[in-house]
DNA sequence: AAGCCGTGGTA
DNA sequence: TTACCAAGGCT
């Protein structure tokens, strides 16, 4: 093993924290769940909706079995409720194509709905000890400063996975605590903004540091547009309403959320594009 | 393939 | 307060 691997990998077993989908024992579709509800949300937000998520549909059969709307209703303010249609689309399919079990090759996984390069590998190789590696935004930034000496990472590319994987252990498990012992390290210590570096296990092999840490030259990821006042809020003010109703939500009651009609007429027109919202004689509902 | 898609925490 | 950031994926 890389000394880089060696470090990360003792530094991760005996200070990485105790979640719920690390416990032995936690199923595949835990797994899977939790991908998904960590796709750009923060693992403390994460933890009680995974949780009660299980609970109430511990296999994907019977998640399949209720309405999209239910999935999207129990999703509740987790953010991007797509992902919600998309976990429950991926239950359904895992039900009819893979008889109730989540697969673990690389190709059946991401041919299910929601399911990208990164949750596919983390699926194969947290829930199934697959050898892959698993790049996502930790992983990215702390090869970016580690290894390439850069102050951050530029926009995902393909050669992500090929870097990843070129520090791969060769044996299963290590490899498996690896990939999440990078992700780990860009999530507590090499973090975005301002990283701690003192406590950092990696420090002595680290490029960046070893270069005098140099400002970021490369290319930026664009930013994301402001929120307030954005379309993305006024959907979200629409799903909050459909989330809360019992019967179907009215037009009326839909003008009283937001001011601007056209902006409330995009949102409604994408919101029962994306089939997130159904039209009924009497207002909209949940699909 | 650049832009879009929620919500809340943090400095 | 504003702006950045968060275990991405889809079109």
């Amino acid at each position: 093993m890389s000394p880089l691997a060696t470090a990360v990998n003792d530094w991760f077993r005996s200070t990485g924290r105790d979640l719920p989908w690390r416990r032995p024992g936690f199923t595949a579709w835990g797994t899977l769940v939790s991908e998904f509800m960590l796709q750009q949300t923060s693992v403390n937000r994460v933890i009680p909706h995974l949780e009660a998520w299980l609970e109430r549909w511990p296999a994907p059969a019977d998640l399949a079995a209720v309405p999209p709307g239910e999935a999207v209703r129990a999703w509740a303010t987790l953010g991007y409720p797509r992902r919600a249609l998309w976990l429950h689309q991926a239950a359904v399919q895992i039900t009819e194509r893979h008889d109730g079990t989540v697969p673990a090759d690389i190709a059946d996984l991401i041919a299910l709905s929601g399911i990208g390069d990164y949750t596919s590998r983390a699926v194969a190789v947290f829930a199934y000890g697959e050898r892959h590696p698993v790049v996502d935004t930790n992983t990215r930034r702390v090869i970016a400063r580690a290894v390439h000496g850069r102050a951050d990472a530029a926009p995902p590319a393909k050669r992500d996975l090929s870097d990843m994987d070129a520090l791969l252990p060769a044996d299963d498990v290590e490899a498996r605590v690896f990939n999440a012992g990078m992700m780990e390290l860009g999530a507590l210590v090499c973090v975005a903004r301002t990283p701690r570096c003192d406590s950092c296990p990696v420090a002595d092999l680290c490029a960046w540091r070893a270069a005098g840490y140099p400002e970021y030259d490369g290319p930026r990821t664009p930013v994301q547009k402001k929120f307030a006042g954005s379309d993305r809020q006024v959907r979200g003010l629409i799903m909050r309403e459909l989330r809360a109703a019992h019967g179907a939500v009215t037009d009326a009651e839909i003008a009283t959320l937001w001011t601007d009609e056209a902006q409330l007429a995009r949102a409604i027109a994408g919101l029962l594009a994306d089939g997130l919202a159904v039209s009924t004689a009497s207002g909209y509902v949940l699909p």
